[in-house]
DNA sequence: TCTTTACAATAAATCGATTTATCAGGCATT
DNA sequence: AATGCCTGATAAATCGATTTATTGTAAAGA
């Protein structure tokens, strides 16, 4: 019962294994192979269910029909989201997925690059952590097509998705100014992504506009949920005239809430709160938590065709391309006018 | 700049590519190669960083160094947090993770199983839909290494993780029981993996055992969310005398919540609640909801821990071996006593 | 001296496909 | 009759490793 290869068809059939390839491949006509002798293999192969070791394939042909997935963490809603669609997509497209988590961590991202390397996998999606320019540059500059995602690298020219992070903060912050709130503290991780870095600058923009003082607070970021916790209650705790807080990821929202929760404090009315992305915690909070939702379809979507779009044409003239999409703001009670 | 193989090396040292495969996978002394030949190939080969290609190696070898891991929905935050710790594992002990979702459905999940195959996977991690039991079966007996989770196939003899489904709902039941409440209701997917069926039992069980009478309401699961909340609401709805509510997983418990934010009802004075399942919605809904926790890191040690040993121990007469996991019932806000 | 044995390393076969180069026969052209 | 040109199919090379079989030499035993 063991699986049948090429040369077994070959010998069944009393035909060469070059001739089957052909036929195999759609090159029957391109070589001039008789239609019979083609009706003839093809009943066969279906019959017996022969499938070419795709192994094999790749060895020789170069390509392997997989495409490296890297996100920061895959059990992170946001993320996890945009991986099962990028997953259909490309299986529809006959693609088939390795995925990895890098923490944000530099070294492990480069060894993950490494392997997928070592893997052969035809293209690359990557929401890429700091200083890893050097090795997205080398893949580029060896023909791999990269596309990156939720945040790009300013100095290495890529296809990249991306939405509108400086709007989208800037506009909500806005909200809670028009909603009478005068003291809003924006709360983020530690980083220099491009993403929070607009999202930061979005903030900081609109209450400067506004004649506001802007707050900000930093956490570093930990696998352990305590360690996030931790300095936004004592944050919190410090700062006793806020009157709104603005998370700048859905992480940090979700702890900000359970810390919120724990200090007792009522919302809107103690503090009144928005949130970077939007998930079920923020709808059934009470009050629901405002929330920038980012369009995870478009996202997905836009990545798989532009990632395909490199893989299929193999020209390299065309210069690379950025996307930029806009967000929706979902208003709800957390943000109540004061 | 082209990747260096074997030969090159071999040619640039002025040795023949056998010696250099022997020295590379560790079997320079069992073939009695020359100690300064071995430190002058390890060296060069560390210096130019060469690494053998992985598909030729597979090709010839068999072995991908590839698990397939095939969750119901990798967005369920369940799913993303159980394929995050395998994935953990699995690269720390060398192996790459190839993953999709199966839906649940049949067909599908078929079809992936023969994609991995051709990918020539060293073991699957399965949570295994209805009706895929021949195909699993056709698996084992070809000698993969097979590992189901969450859910096993009553008919198919494989190892497996689970928890203890019947004694978690049964156990939470008598909870709510105790607490005082008359009228309870599960509801739940409509579905016959053994992991829903033994839920369902546990909550039949403990019913019957304090001489109430059993309220079940199945749901067929859609991915449109709307379609779950909608036969929650009307259910709800048209049974205006129940005090309590056992959601049977966490996406139910999830869409529930949003029908009970809808409905307007007050938790736990019109309905108590338990979800099966917890996560950051369940924690940070008012009140806090009651909820069944499975010990997510235990179930991924378990399963990666049975996988590895059956890679590594090509040993056939161990008879198949499944482990049951306890859960930890979280009561909050949701259950007080009436 | 001739055959064994141990040692050190290599040539060649193999995995299963794709791709390139080649061949055999029939027909038309000169 | 010799040459060239299609047609239809195949033999052989290739991808990059691992594994098996083989070689050559020097020391040991008969």
């Amino acid at each position: 019962m063991k699986k049948l290869s090429i040369v077994d068809i070959a010998n069944h059939l009393n035909v060469s294994k070059t001739t089957i390839s052909f036929i195999l491949n759609g090159r029957a006509q391109e070589k001039r192979i008789g239609k019979e002798l083609v009706e003839r293999v093809e009943k066969f192969v279906a019959e017996v269910g022969y499938k070419p070791n795709s192994l094999a394939k790749s060895l020789r042909t170069g390509k392997s029909n997989i495409i490296g997935l890297m996100v920061e963490d895959i059990s992170n809603p946001f993320f996890a989201a945009i991986a099962r669609l990028i997953e259909d997509r490309a299986y529809k497209n006959g693609y088939k997925i390795i995925y990895c988590s890098t923490d944000n961590d530099t070294s492990k991202t480069k060894d993950l690059i490494n392997m997928f390397r070592d893997r052969h996998v035809d293209g690359y999606i990557i929401a890429p952590p700091e200083g890893i320019e050097e090795d997205i540059s080398s893949l580029i500059k060896d023909g791999m097509p990269v596309v990156l995602f939720d945040r790009h690298l300013p100095n290495v020219s890529t296809d990249y998705v991306e939405i509108d992070n400086l709007f989208s903060t800037y506009n909500a912050t806005m909200h809670l100014v028009q909603q009478g709130y005068k003291n809003i503290a924006f709360i983020t991780f530690a980083s220099h992504q491009t993403q929070m870095q607009a999202r930061l600058q979005g903030y900081k923009d609109a209450i400067k506009a506004s004649g506001l003082k802007p707050v900000v607070q930093e956490i570093v970021f930990d696998q352990n949920e305590e360690l996030i916790m931790g300095p936004i209650s004592t944050f919190l705790k410090k700062n006793k005239n806020l009157d709104a807080v603005f998370f700048g990821t859905n992480h940090v929202g979700t702890c900000g809430l359970k810390v919120i929760n724990n200090l007792g404090l009522k919302v809107p009315d103690d503090l009144a709160l928005i949130s970077f992305d939007d998930y079920d915690v923020f709808k059934l909070f009470s009050p629901p938590v405002s929330a920038i939702a980012q369009p995870i379809e478009a996202i997905a979507d836009s990545v798989i065709t532009v990632l395909l779009n490199k893989l299929n044409t193999s020209s390299q003239h065309i210069s690379s391309q950025s996307i930029v999409l806009k967000t929706d703001f979902n208003i709800r009670g957390s943000s109540k006018a004061k």
